[in-house]
Order: structure tokens, then C-alpha cells, then sequence
DNA sequence: TTAATAATTTGACCTGCATCAACACAAACG
DNA sequence: CGTTTGTGTTGATGCAGGTCAAATTATTAA
């Protein structure tokens, strides 16, 4: 196991309003220090948890990019989600006490380790935590209800636009570009996550490049309109619906 | 707005397992008691709430049945979910004090409204009341990873078959038979619920029905051959996958 | 640098499900 | 009672996206 352990604190740390409640008190500050115990390294390809690993602890990503990936017992699988500095990972293990999918960095990542008996503990005390647990925790689950919405009824050019305009969103978020972005994941693995097979993927790109909406070289991706994908994303695929 | 408040307590109810954690304290139950503040009653075709409403409480299902559907802009809608008696309902609401989806009763129905300042109140002086919440909100995450593995990456038959095989072992957790059940929902609802047509749907159980794996009168199924169904869904369409 | 492997693109063809349409049935209601 | 309205079934046909295959272009290893 390729994993380092580093004594750390939170009150310094530039991802701060993301992963932590805003308004601590110095020294509630200091104890929500407490809570995230030691970072670990994760290096890419590797998992940060899998299926059926006991769970322990919240991870806060601090450095890199992961996918969440389940399998069925056929062997098929299903990437959940991507994450990026500052999300929150793990959530998946709290109600059976083991992890229910796989977490995999898709590049060198690094990621703080918040053991969760001490979340619960700390939360009890500190109420703005608590409430930033309760609200990390429903919006995942309202995150998952538009990628409900996006497999259940959209159509290939849709979901993709749907999302890089989530991507692109998210890094600017943290600072990026707005237009601009480098996939950290193969056009499979985007597949598996919009429903579609890798052939429609790259099919659905070129088009998007032919239509003028983007620039693509390889997983470099430049988006030219995005009003163009946004109308793509809510009209239905028709003109006038 | 038709909406009868009573008062009631969970001591004495149950449902009590279903929705409240084991093993309080006498105490801690009379203080639970007083959390289910009031209970509402809400007619077949109703909304418990609607996308857009100001949340305040949580709702704990004790008659009737639900769905939960979310809507993009351009008019297109997505159930997200089905929900039964002792199921929680509006996790949605918590991440921005609004509500982001519908929830619709599909035959009469009664909640117990929970409200949630009240709920982390409480939860955070009795330690296994927070994290019979912490697993709730996590239950539902993996059940929408569940989902989505569904609508990913499953055909027709098997998607069909997994929501019927999911529906009798909740209504069976209840005491209800495991081999037959009433649907509460439209061809339509399920359609939309499985990222299919309902014209899909209705073909689909005819084919069901002409291979034996069930009866369908209507709304009314009768399972013949589970273990024929649990092939369909984890055997990836072929007989050697 | 070259060889080997993995990722991507593109074409040709096929199929599962959607769409459109007609009809059947049941509950609600005058 | 028949009419209406909502719901469900079934058939005919079309198409979006899957499948299979081949060529092209990174990326990694040697």
C-alpha cells in the first residue's frame, strides 16, 4: 500500500470554504483540525477504498481527481461520479459500515482522512459542522438525482453537454477557466458515467466540434459556445419544444 | 391545502423500527416522541412538497405510497423514486433550505412531519439518533447508485425486473406477501422511474407473462419465478457473460 | 529511438427501444 | 345506463445508439 500519512490542519488550507463550514470561532477552527487526523497519498490508478473495504473515515480530496465506480455481479460497472479538490468522498459507506463502491484516482492525488466517529463526534458540539455534514450529505443525493434525470431521458448529445458544462462549472469554482479544460478520465469512463459506449462518446465530440461548439485535442477540451451546449442541454432536442 | 395536523407519538407505533433507531432509552424515546411533532394527511394526487418549497421538516411515511419526481426546464420529468410506508422522505430539501424535487402521493397517504432543526437538535445529544441519520442519508445515496447502475447500464427486461424484485422484498420487510404485490403507479411512472416508455414497460411484462416469470391483471402482480428474475437482472442479457 | 500498448476516431451495419397509431378495458359520472 | 376519461395493450415502423472492425494517434516501456 503506496500511502504516506502527514500531520495537517484545515485553518491554512486554501480548500477550506469548500470541504469546511464557514464562521468557525479560532477556536472551533482548532478543533475541526482535530478532525482531519492524517492526508494520504493515492497514486493514480490506485483505489483509495474499494467494495467492501470497512469504512472509517470521510476522505476530503486535496490534490487530484477521482472516479466512483460500482459493479454488479455480472461483472458490469457503473462510474458514479467524479471528484475534485475540495468534494467530500466515502458517504457511501455510512449505512452499512462498509464502502459500497470503489474510489479511484485518475491522477496522483492526495486527500485528507477524517475518521467519521470523530466527525460525529465534533458535530454534536459545533453546530454549523453538523449542519455542513447534514448538507454535504443531501447534496449528493440531489447531485444524483440529475444524473437520474440525465440517464433516464436524455439523449446522447445532451448528456455531454450537460456534462462538460458541470465540469467546466465546477473548476471555475476553483479557479480555472471557464472555457477550458483537460479531462483527467478516458472516453470510457465517461461512457460508463453518461450511458453511453466510448464509440458514441467520440462520436458526440466530433459533432460538437463540427457544430463549432468546441475545440477538442485528445482530453484538452476548449468549449467555443457554451450558450450552444446549454441549449442543447434544456430544449429537448428538438427546436421548439 | 387539505392538510389535518394530529398529535402522536413513536413509541407506541410500528413502524417504529423502520424509522427510528433501536435500542433508545426510555427517555430518549419520550424526547424522540416529541420530534414527530405532528402528522398530516395528504390525498392520492397531492403533493407532500414541490420543487421551489421553503424546507423545514423531514417526513416519515406512515400510510400510503410516494413517488418523488424531479423536472428540467424544458418540461421533461424523471421519477426518482418510489416510497412506502416507513421510508423518510425530503432529504432533497436539506443542502438549500429548499426543496428540489415533487413528492406525490400516489394513493392516500399519512407522514409524520419531523422537523429538521428539531431532528439535529435531538441528534445531537442522543448519540444513535445522529447516526440513524447519517445512515439514512446514506442509504438513499447508494440506493441512487443503485439506480444509476440501472439506467447506465441495463436493458429493458432487466431494469423491469429488478424495480419488481426490489418492490416485493421492501413490501415483504413489511409484512406484506412476497410473491405478490399491487402497483401503486402508472405504466407511465415506472417508464419514467426506469428511463423507459411505457409502452416499453407494458411489453415488457407481457413478455414476463409469456415466459412464465409472472401474472399481471392490471396493477395486480403475482411473481412466479424470482429466481427467473434475478437471472434477467444480473446475467447481462446473455446466457454466458 | 523503437516497440508495444492503450486510447481515440471513424465507418458500416444492426438492434432495442421509441414513436405513432389503433384498440381494449376499467373506474368515475352524468 | 351509456359516456367520458384515464390507463393499458399491441402492432407497424423508424432511428439513436450499440456493435464490430479497422485505422490512427498517444503513451509507456525498453
Amino acid at each position: 500500500m503506496n500511502q504516506i500519512s502527514i500531520k495537517v490542519a484545515c485553518s491554512n488550507c486554501n480548500l477550506r470554504e469548500l470541504c469546511m463550514p464557514l464562521g468557525l470561532s479560532e477556536s472551533e477552527m482548532e478543533r475541526v483540525d482535530d478532525v482531519v487526523s492524517t492526508r494520504r497519498k493515492v497514486a493514480r490508478g490506485d483505489n483509495l477504498f474499494r467494495n467492501g473495504d470497512k469504512f472509517n473515515a470521510l476522505f476530503a480530496i486535496r490534490t487530484g481527481f477521482f472516479k466512483t465506480r460500482i459493479s454488479a455481479e455480472d461483472g458490469r460497472d457503473q462510474v458514479t461520479g467524479f471528484q475534485m479538490a475540495g468534494e467530500i468522498i466515502g458517504l457511501d459507506g455510512i449505512v452499512s459500515d462498509h464502502h459500497t463502491c470503489d474510489a479511484v484516482a485518475l491522477e496522483d492525488a492526495e486527500v485528507c482522512v477524517m475518521p467519521f466517529d470523530r466527525i460525529e463526534e465534533l458535530s454534536r458540539e459545533i453546530i454549523s459542522l453538523q449542519r455542513h455534514v447534514h448538507k454535504i450529505m443531501s447534496r449528493e443525493i440531489v447531485r444524483e438525482n440529475g444524473v437520474m434525470l440525465l440517464l433516464g431521458s436524455m439523449r446522447a448529445e445532451e448528456r455531454l453537454a450537460a456534462f462538460l458544462l458541470n465540469l467546466v462549472q465546477r473548476l471555475h469554482a476553483r479557479g480555472f477557466s471557464q472555457s477550458e479544460l483537460v479531462l483527467r478520465m478516458t472516453r470510457e469512463e465517461i461512457g460508463s458515467y453518461l450511458g453511453l459506449k466510448l464509440e458514441t462518446v467520440s462520436r458526440t465530440f466530433s459533432k460538437f466540434v463540427d457544430d463549432g461548439l468546441v475545440e477538442v485535442k485528445q482530453r484538452h477540451v476548449r468549449i467555443l459556445n457554451a450558450d450552444g451546449l446549454k441549449l442543447i442541454v434544456n430544449s429537448q432536442s428538438c427546436q421548439s419544444n
